[in-house]
RNA sequence: GCGCCGGUGGUAGAGCGGUCAAUUACGACGCGCUGUAGACGCGUUGCCUUCGGGCUACGGGGGUUCGAAUCCCUCCCGGCGCA
């Protein structure tokens, strides 16, 4: 079983961008590389054999949701998470600091953490979210499902993770919200930052790498602070987490900004970030991984993504289209289907559209990493 | 032929004298979604409009009433029962 690595195999000489190859007991990675999202042990619509036909190399679940249910111990006892949903490639699992603020802020205000119109709404210091208690030693949850009282720390969200087993797991953070007031951020950057250490010490075994996130919003010296306080400490990998101003260009120069201060020999993650028209964006600013919940969650929403853009296949006009959804897609889905078709399987509400829609979007997403990959090696990124 | 029940907007189905252009659901159309609570959420859905309102509508016709999708008469259509 190897253990925990990084190799960069080249880095370019016209941005921050490398080429490299992040090892796990379960395999390896390239990078740049796009995670799918499979928050509770699936990449919804696919089963694993289905997920790794399609080019994905890693997935990202989550510790919250996988503790509601079904339960870390039980993963445990099942053989672990790769055991579990029968994935033997690299896994991550999210730490649940992302729920500090989906189902806290996030729910409350309507808005995710990427916000492209201003809401008019701002959180103060100590403010406090509706369904979610944030205190100085960690996060009381209530489950928007069924009300389940739950309790996620450092100390709680690590055992969590080591249960499940991924390969590489994150520190618990707060994930804060994007309309957060300065003050509110520097005090949640600081719990953040607490957090971090005590996640490090909490840690039981290293058969998991653990990586630290940065956090500090849209804000340069929050993030360079974040960065250097962060990046000094023992993880074996840093990933950047919260909102990034509105616009891309604000998100590539931050980004970039907080590559410059981690550590350049360990890999960095980009949470929760990766439309098409981000991915170039990610690599030159110097992330290695990022995950998104865009291609399959748009896919259930009846909407492929293509190399000319987003098509919304509810609407009428593909139905006479008998081309292929993507023509320069080399996937199983515009191989075989029309446009015709998916659009009508999508309009009647059938789940094998919304599956199809699943599969070619994440194909997409994989080969447009893939072509980033590319373009590095060619020294054209 | 007699008796009973029923005919409402794209569909199903509420309403049963004014607050009804008509609840609701589905459909249709549009918009949103970036570490997934959500195969989801929001908006529009008779026609016209200077956005104040105006017009035509609840099978057809006729009546009662200040006022009818709602009550009465009649015709047409459908279902059920008896001949």
């Amino acid at each position: 079983m190897t253990s925990f690595g990084f190799k960069i195999l080249k880095r370019s000489k016209k941005s921050r961008a490398r080429l490299g190859v992040i090892s796990t007991p379960h395999g390896e990675i390239e990078t740049p590389a796009f995670v799918p999202v499979a928050t509770n042990a699936t990449v919804r619509m696919l089963d694993s054999t289905e997920i790794a036909a399609l080019g994905s190399q890693v997935l990202i679940c989550n510790t919250y949701h996988l503790h509601l249910a079904p339960g870390g111990k039980l993963i445990k006892k099942a053989g672990g998470l790769h055991a579990f949903m029968h994935w033997n490639k690299p896994l991550m699992t999210d730490s649940g600091g992302f729920q500090v603020y989906s189902l806290g802020f996030g729910t409350d205000h309507g808005i995710g953490k990427v916000l492209k119109t201003p809401t008019g709404k701002t959180i103060e210091r100590d403010a406090q979210p509706v369904n979610v208690r944030i205190t100085d030693e960690g996060v009381h949850f209530r489950s928007p499902i069924d009300g389940t009282a739950l309790f996620l720390g450092p100390k709680e969200s690590i055992r969590i993770q080591e249960a499940l087993g991924a390969d590489i797991i994150f520190a618990f953070d707060e994930c804060p919200s994007p309309v957060a007031t300065k003050a509110y951020m520097r005090e949640s950057l600081e719990k953040t930052h607490r957090w971090a250490k005590q996640c490090l010490e909490a840690r039981r075994s290293k058969l998991s790498a653990l990586y630290g996130i940065v956090q500090g919003g849209k804000h340069r010296d929050l993030r360079e602070e974040s960065a250097r306080l962060i990046g000094a400490l023992p993880f074996e990998g840093f990933a950047v987490g919260g909102e990034y101003g509105y616009d891309k260009p604000t998100m590539g120069k931050l980004m970039g900004w907080v590559s410059d201060i981690l550590p350049e020999e360990k890999p960095r993650h980009a949470l929760g970030i990766g439309h098409p028209e981000d991915f170039a964006a990610l690599a030159k600013s110097g992330m290695d991984t990022f995950d998104c919940i865009a291609p399959t969650h748009y896919a259930r929403r009846g909407v492929a993504f293509t190399s000319r853009g987003r098509l919304d296949m509810r609407a009428k006009r593909h139905l006479t289209e008998h081309k292929a959804l993507d023509q320069t897609c080399a996937c199983d889905v515009c191989g075989t289907y029309s446009r015709s078709y998916i659009s009508h399987l999508v309009r009647k509400n059938e789940l094998t559209g919304l599956k199809l829609l699943t599969m070619h979007n994440l194909h997409y997403f994989n080969a447009l990493a893939a072509h980033l990959r590319a373009k590095i090696k060619n020294g054209q990124l």
